[in-house]
RNA sequence: GCGGGCGUCGCCAAGUGGUUAAGGCAGCGGCUUGUGGCGCCGCUAUUCGGGGGUUCGACUCCCCUCGCUCGCC
């Protein structure tokens, strides 16, 4: 009794979520997540550092973005160099030498993308590994050994993320066996340091996603994510899950949209409550000498930038922003410079962090509204952005 | 000076008598949503150094010419 008590009470004080404000008119609202590696501020972007680091950008960068927390993935951290190794330095946070929280992914996700699957059943999946062709077996409780073996502030329990398009019935099996593997993962699940967030999914579905956010929520976790969205499907069917699960999450946690990374989707899922997004578009999008410059995407190997010499986003801070001109990056990206791939990259996680910020600012300055579209001149929200 | 070889897109390069002249690089654009710096998709030579000729038909054969290149004197 007095034990639980006890880990009830650490639980709180390190998965404390609080709201701070919300907005009148729609679900938005702005809180703070606290982690054992200081706090999160909501609605934010979470950078993607699949194998522990975020690609071509240093931890000191990452801060001067005002990354707050960052994704690092259990699928890719096990093939190389293995959960040991990471263990062994110390956890993930020194092993990267990142301070502040980080979140790691299940890799459920990367069973079904990224290798060739073997064989999936209600036990777990067995796949070859993409880099060895090895046999490697994956079940909730691996997935979970593996997790808390990186230490990461949050762990996702491990999925299964039906590709799009798949048949209602695909979409349900995939469903139940989440569920039961997310009974599983908890059971499984024994740091009192991690938090362990569940994930919805249930494809295109209305009904379905209605049964997986009951099914999930009995759990009372200490946090919730959308899973099976930017699988392929339409970004309207986003915006429809979205829309339709929103009234349906509990206020006090927060509110994980998994794999979402562009304004628009964005400012829509904010509207819907949601507060935690990570994507690998910006950096991507970098890496292929694509740069976010207000709702547009600029291709920077486009001629049209050879002879520019104004900075990328003049009302952006970044480094790529403030110390370079078009022209220049231009001349990286067309001559496959590493120095281009990261400029892009820092200046599009800057964005995306930026435009957390400034729905934040609507949302406390009540001039958030559904379509919150700062780059338009009309909008209420413009002076945040 | 004599003899041989070669000239096809900015670069490399298929094609040696038959309908719309491969391909690669470069160029011009596009795609990218729980990450392979991977990659994918369009567009880009009405014309084969130039000029004549043979032929129903010529990048392909013949002649002249220009340019490059190798060998011999």
């Amino acid at each position: 009794m007095l034990k639980s008590l006890w880990l009830f009470f650490i639980d709180l004080k390190m998965f404390d979520f609080q709201i701070h404000s919300e907005c009148s008119n729609t679900a938005a609202r702005v809180g703070s997540f606290s982690t054992p590696h200081g706090n999160l501020r909501t609605p934010q972007f979470m950078p993607v550092g699949t194998l522990g680091t975020v690609k071509g950008i240093t931890a000191t960068q990452l801060k001067e973005v005002n990354a707050q927390m960052i994704l690092a993935n259990t699928f890719h951290l096990h093939i190389q160099p293995g959960e040991e190794i990471v263990k062994n330095a110390g956890g993930l946070h020194h092993f990267m030498g990142w301070d502040q929280p980080i979140l790691t992914d299940s890799g459920g996700y990367q069973v079904f993308s990224l290798s060739k699957l073997n064989k999936i059943d209600d036990q777990g999946v067995s796949f070859k590994n993409p880099r060895d062709g090895r046999n490697i077996d994956l079940t909730p409780e691996k997935a979970m050994q593996i997790q808390m073996d990186l230490g990461a502030d949050v762990v996702m329990a491990f999925d299964q993320c039906p590709p799009y398009p798949s048949t209602e019935v695909e979409v349900e099996n995939a469903c139940k066996r989440t569920h039961h593997w997310l009974e599983r993962c908890i059971k499984a699940h024994s740091r009192q340091d991690q938090a362990i967030f569940g994930i919805i999914q249930g494809g295109c579905y209305p009904h379905l996603r209605e049964e997986s956010v009951r099914r999930v929520l009995s759990f009372d976790l200490p946090g919730v994510a959308i899973g099976g969205v930017s699988v392929g499907e339409p970004s309207s069917e986003i915006h429809k899950i979205v829309r339709h699960l929103g009234p349906f999450l509990p206020a006090k946690v927060p509110r994980y949209l998994m794999g979402i990374g562009t304004v628009r989707e964005m400012a829509i899922a904010v509207a819907n409550g949601i507060d935690l997004f990570d994507c690998v578009l910006p950096t991507r999008l970098g890496r292929h000498g694509t740069a976010l410059v207000r709702d547009e995407r600029w291709n920077l190997r486009n001629s049209c930038f050879k002879n520019d010499y104004q900075p990328l986003d003049t009302t952006c801070k970044c480094e790529a922003c403030l110390n370079h001109s078009r022209a220049y990056l231009h001349h990286l990206i067309r001559n496959d410079e590493l120095l281009g791939l990261t400029l892009l990259s820092l200046h599009n996680l800057s964005h995306l962090i930026r435009f957390s910020r400034a729905m934040t600012l609507a949302i406390e300055d009540r001039c958030f509204s559904e379509d919150f579209a700062p780059w338009q001149k009309d909008s209420i929200a413009r002076h945040t952005w």
